[in-house]
RNA sequence: GCCCCCGUAGCUCAGUGGAUAGAGCAAUUGUUUCCUAAACAAUAGGUCGCAGGUUCGAUCCCUGCCGGGGGUACCA
């Protein structure tokens, strides 16, 4: 499926005009041509040119040659030989050497790196292409219950379902987004009960949110510890009313339809204040529920599904690996409503894939209802489990979600933004103490400061994360101003244009005409190499949907521009070509630093 | 019991069938008459959990074991 989708995008360049841009494909196709005599099925050995890992050896690296030695009977490094001797450098790479076993090193003409920058200075998307085979995605991400606080838990699914629209819509693709809302549990039941016997109606009345909010921590209260619900009476007659509000009970539907708006409102206010799109469809559970009667019979009828005991009715995978799709007193259960939002959506969205970004504890369930999708029918549609590790406290261990431990949500993002105000203080007072010229931000600018640097710090600790893994949610460690957090890469954007404003410089005009570039040091040849790689890195995100993909090539080129900015004054460079070249250099890392954490949903600052 | 994931530097984590396994923090040290030091540079730090196997080549793929986490028909 990846190299399916790899060979698509693949194609889909080289028709495309600027498609020499990307370097590795540029190479990589030199590769094929040479290695077309000497092989039937080349595919395989042009995969093998690759980044170098380590600089020395270059820029690109193909190891294909030891890897025919077999296959063609003889020494690698002959047919390293023959390979290079086929290979048509022409403006693009220096002379190979073969190294070691038989490793082709690639270097690229530092002439065609610059003559590449200066071509995509122009071009909004800097350089990346469009895909030439668009799909469309169904991404379901996020799905809190309602009715209850956003806590911890949410934030992975958030961001990241988050970031892959961004991602997949910058690539070209066509992505809707379904905030799949547990909007149907036995969280209104505890409301239900807790409207009935704790309302406060003036609160209600005047702060509606706040007061549901309220006595659904009051209930969860009064129920108290988790292991107690099974017999708790009030728990009893919480689900008593959620049974009431399934059977069609006239005043719990009432209430119900009242109480939506107002937990719906609540949550966009958080997903406002983290910056998350707005989403195309927020169908919950309760929307397919009218649904789920026919699909359990179509289910029985085409044999998917089979009765089990005591009137359940089941999917059986394997003799101890079954999935319910109606409970013996009737309900439906996840598997059920999952299987109709499948249904639903290749009707409405008719999409090639659909991406479920859920905690790996579901992966069993996901692995289950991808298998009965097929035995009902579904083919041709990609059905993916972005699945992810844990969020865990500073100690190690899993975060509790019990209520009022500050675990929601909202206080972590508030507490960031609070973290980061400080930082910003510190470092006005540090600067001042040096000496140094700072300008005096109003309270609203510092404001837009302390949020960027706050709330992208909890984003980039998450995005950077490989998605696998669990991660430690440490302010001390995402808030640093060194190392691979949001910070380093906001502060290095705002030097940057700093050099503008100091400058006096209209950043357009090196766009609308940009200046012959020159690399003379290592410094600026290996800022612009890595500005080049932009479209590599995101295409590497995209194969995986690995957000850190971006991360990490974020992290090389706010390095490599640290490095750049230390050792090559721009406004005092010792001729007006170089500081005109330099200027250009500067503008292209603004912009693809800029991109690059807009696409993970980070906002930069002009100064901090 | 069965299934899935993880084990890499003191700590937090990257990483890939390829060359001497990388970052950041912490430790030691140097750099500011400043295009923002929220920075740059240098030194030191490793049995890639253990044992086999496949391969020209394994930290990566396969098998077993040890350790940790998760899931396992009526919550999603």
């Amino acid at each position: 499926m990846r190299n399916a989708e790899r060979h698509r995008l693949a194609c889909g360049r080289r028709a495309n005009i600027i498609s020499h841009m990307n370097l590795l494909n540029s190479i990589q196709d030199r590769f094929r041509a040479a290695l077309k005599d000497l092989v039937p099925d080349a595919g395989p050995y042009v995969a093998m040119v690759k980044p170098t890992q380590d600089t020395k050896h270059g820029d690109y690296q193909a190891n294909c040659a030891m890897a025919l030695a077999k296959t063609l009977g003889k020494k690698p490094r002959e047919i390293a030989q023959d390979i290079v001797a086929r290979l048509d450098l022409g403006d693009l790479l220096e002379a190979p050497e073969i190294a070691g076993p038989g490793f082709i090193n690639l270097r690229l003409q530092t002439a065609h790196i610059a003559g590449a920058l200066q071509t995509i200075s122009p071009d909004d998307r800097l350089g990346v292409t469009k895909t030439m085979t668009p799909r469309t995605y169904v991404i379901d991400y996020s799905s809190p219950n309602v009715a209850k606080p956003l806590h911890v838990g949410h934030l992975r699914s958030t961001i990241i379902g988050d970031a892959l629209t961004r991602l997949l819509r910058f690539l070209g693709h066509t992505v809707i987004t379904d905030n799949h809302l547990g909007d149907w549990g036995t969280q209104f039941g505890i409301l239900l009960y807790g409207y009935k016997n704790l309302l406060d109606q003036e609160a209600y009345a005047k702060e509606p949110v706040r007061e549901l909010a309220r006595i659904y921590i009051e209930v969860r209260r009064l129920i108290g510890a988790d292991e107690d619900e099974a017999k708790n009476p009030i728990a009893e007659a919480c689900r008593a009313e959620t049974a009431k509000l399934h059977h069609g009970d006239v005043e719990n539907n009432r209430l119900w339809k009242e109480f939506m708006p107002h937990c719906l409102a609540e949550i966009h206010e958080v997903y406002e204040k983290l910056g998350i799109l707005p989403y195309d469809h927020e169908h919950g559970e309760s929307f397919y529920n009218p649904l789920l009667p026919g699909v359990v019979e179509s289910l029985l009828e085409s044999k998917v599904a089979e009765p089990g005991d005591a009137g359940a009715i089941i999917i059986r995978f394997n003799e101890n690996n079954v999935a319910l799709v109606r409970k013996r007193d009737g309900a439906f259960t996840y598997t059920t409503s999952d299987l109709a939002t499948i249904q639903y959506r290749l009707e409405h969205f008719h999409p090639q894939a659909i991406l479920y970004v859920v905690d790996f504890r579901q992966s069993q369930h996901f692995a289950n209802l991808f298998e009965a999708a097929r035995r009902w029918g579904v083919t041709g549609v990609e059905l993916s489990h972005i699945s992810f590790g844990s969020v865990l406290g500073k100690e190690g261990k899993p975060i509790s979600t019990r209520k009022g431990d500050g675990t929601e949500l909202i206080d972590l993002i508030n507490q960031a933004v609070e973290l980061g105000l400080q930082k910003y203080r510190e470092s006005y007072d540090d600067r001042k103490a040096q000496g140094h010229e700072v300008p005096d931000l109003t309270d609203a600018d510092q404001r837009a400061i302390a949020e960027a640097v706050g709330i992208g710090a909890i984003k980039y600790a998450d995005l950077s994360q490989n998605r696998t893994s669990d991660y430690k949610f440490d302010y001390d460690k995402m808030l640093a101003t060194e190392g691979n957090t949001a910070t380093y890469m906001q502060y290095a954007y705002a030097r940057n244009r700093s050099i503008f404003r100091k400058a006096g410089i209209d950043a357009e005009t090196l766009r609308t005409d940009p200046p012959t570039v020159t690399l003379e040091t290592p410094h600026e040849r290996a800022l612009a190499l890595q500005l080049l790689r932009f479209e590599e890195a995101l295409l590497s995100a995209v194969a995986e949907y690995q957000p850190s993909a971006i991360t990490a090539y974020l992290w090389d080129l706010a390095k490599t521009f640290s490095g750049f900015f230390q050792n090559c004054p721009v406004i005092r460079a010792e001729s007006e070509p170089l500081r005109k070249s330099r200027l250009l250099l500067c503008d292209l890392t603004a912009r693809v630093l800029q991109r690059c954490l807009d696409l993970l949903g980070i906002k930069t600052v002009e100064r901090m």
